[in-house]
DNA sequence: ACTCCTAAAACGAATGCTCGTTCTCTTATT
DNA sequence: AATAAGAGAACGAGCATTCGTTTTAGGAGT
């Protein structure tokens, strides 16, 4: 009863982040559904019951990437959107992009955000926590538009939401040129938005 | 030698045909994984066999998919680039927006590009292949910017390609939200891209 | 300080099932 | 008659997961 051999909570949540790494590499290469246990369980160098200890299922472990893949930009984006004096658009979404570009190499997260929107499509859970998460980094857009009306740098009378989308739509639309056919780079890219823009 | 019992050109392509659109039905449901050979042969009413006399491996049936998937924007965007007089941008736009829009639903093959796009990452052929078509699109996006230069809608001395990035963008930005988060409808979209550009 | 004891933590062989593919046989076509 | 087209049983590999066992951590009793 009394006697608690217990690991310190610190170990644990090492553990757990020693095997979600591991997994994140092993999807990174395979993908979620060619990624067998085995891998995931061989690159944390660990044993079978380690592992499912921490994640009773291999589901588990796709969602806990998941939440880490989509959720990583959520504080760049609130920080950006709340800061003070306004940051103009076009600097704001320079300042998303380069998150991005951080994020977009081999080892990034993002690569897993591309898997995540293919499961959402069969998975209706995942396909909510998906929803919730990109319909917030729409509104912190929003919030920025609204602040970007009170400047004058966008019509007063235009659809908030609507010119959050557009702005946010820069943001994946690049990102899946970037990693699908390599360009253009993010000073490029940027560039041909102010044009288009006509600023 | 002589005798040369084989059915007619047009019986292989509507059995090749049936194969591949049952794919696709099961492909949209489960993903490519995540569909085992017999969904498809049970979803193509034939054997074993008949699928695998016309694909060889579960590999070619995913290859064809993912070409019908990617492929299909393809005479749309050549047809609005190659239109005489030349197409405003925001026109052009919501012309393509009008095709993913139809392309987008349960059914719509565009759900499935979102799948070709993660199994690029890590299928070096499907990635040249996937590569090559969205630099064609963006390629497409380029000569109608180099017409709107003409017709002094963009700068002259803009970056025509980066422009054409930054255009193209849009289209999938706007295809993630709206295969994401249910929102915004395509007029409500335009709408707030009119705004962003100041037009 | 040093055992002993208990339960948590970790292990890994074994399991049962599912998958992609092969192969032999039957049917259809010219 | 000869061969392509189609059928479907069978196979071996590989999978996620289970479970009985071993190791480890750390408080209790001395």
């Amino acid at each position: 009863m009394y006697p608690v051999p217990r690991v310190s909570a610190e170990h644990l949540a090492a553990r757990r982040r020693q095997i979600v790494e591991a997994a994140r590499r092993c999807f990174l290469r395979e993908g979620f559904h060619r990624t067998t246990m085995q891998d995931v369980i061989a690159e944390a160098g660990l044993s079978v019951g380690a592992v499912y200890r921490y994640f009773p299922s291999k589901a588990d472990l796709i969602n806990a990437i998941a939440e880490e893949a989509v959720g990583g930009a959520e504080e760049v984006l609130a920080g950006i959107a709340r800061q003070e004096p306004p940051v103009p658009l076009i600097e704001a979404l320079g300042r998303v992009l380069a998150y991005v570009e951080t994020q977009a190499g081999d080892e990034g997260v993002l690569r897993i955000a591309i898997q995540v929107w293919g499961e959402a499509q069969r998975d209706p859970a995942l396909a909510t926590f998906v929803a919730g998460k990109y319909a917030g980094f729409r509104h912190h857009f929003e919030v920025l538009v609204r602040r970007a009306q009170r400047g004058g740098e966008i019509p007063a009378d235009a659809d908030a939401e609507a010119v959050a989308a557009a702005l946010f739509a820069l943001v994946p639309g690049w990102f899946l040129q970037l990693i699908l056919t390599g360009a253009p780079d993010r000073d490029t890219y940027l560039a041909g938005v102010r044009a288009l823009l006509g600023r």
